[in-house]
DNA sequence: TAAAGTGTACTATTAGTATTAGTACACTTA
DNA sequence: TAAGTGTACTAATACTAATAGTACACTTTA
């Protein structure tokens, strides 16, 4: 299911989040299902615990897992996690448009900017 | 005019460049006169001219100044710099917008957020 | 309750990158 | 041509990120 490649400049926990990110999303890895084990997939990869649980806790801040003590990790909702990426995002918009408001930006600049990325096919 | 930290986290290059930054938004050091040399200052604070170097080499990327060969380094325009600023600004929202937009946020999402923005004292 | 499974915390080692320095080169002006 | 300037290249050093080693603590189940 995991696999690793050792030519890649990414480090080996963000290859392993990545992947799981995938699968999390596609939808093979269904919500509350469990999570490999950190050490059997250590074990199936021949590294080092700490470096699987290095990528978990990625994924558990992401909000796309999370780990109940002594049972494992399990797959978050995917749903709330689009709502916590939006929400991310929004407020990463937000700063930048206080910044840039700082700085002279013009309101109806903001709104052309809007209408322009919400330009082609109306509904998305 | 110019100061180094050695207790300061921050590398010299960065220290050195953040004074400039400020001397010439401050209009301390006016559009189009000459930076103090690469070598002057090198000696003046008893480092290396690369690290000067460096230093200039970040200003003159992020508009502040430019250089001419042989001749020296000379302080940019502040308009331009302020134009520059916003463009890049406003190119970075957009990039946030495009992939919210995939997201899933709506239009109307984003035009309260400028609203919200723009809402106290109506010309900032 | 003991054993086998799980995640977690701590420290140490290694690898990689950023920072600074050394030195030599090339251009401009007087 | 000499004295000023910036620039490019390489080397040494310092710092941080990445991985590993090891021991601990919790949960379930036989």
């Amino acid at each position: 299911m995991i696999s690793i490649n050792y030519q890649s400049k990414l480090p080996l926990y963000e290859q392993i989040a990545g992947r799981f990110r995938t699968l999390i999303l596609q939808g093979v890895l269904p919500a509350d299902s469990q999570m490999p084990s950190v050490r059997s997939l250590a074990v199936e990869l021949s590294i080092n615990p700490n470096t699987i649980q290095k990528a978990f806790s990625l994924l558990e801040q992401e909000g796309y897992i999370y780990p109940v003590k002594g049972r494992g990790n399990f797959v978050a909702d995917t749903a709330e996690l689009n709502k916590k990426e939006q929400a991310s995002l929004l407020e990463a918009a937000k700063a930048l448009m206080d910044r840039g408001r700082a700085l002279g930006i013009a309101k109806a600049q903001y709104l052309d900017l809007v209408n322009d990325v919400y330009r082609k096919g109306e509904e998305p």
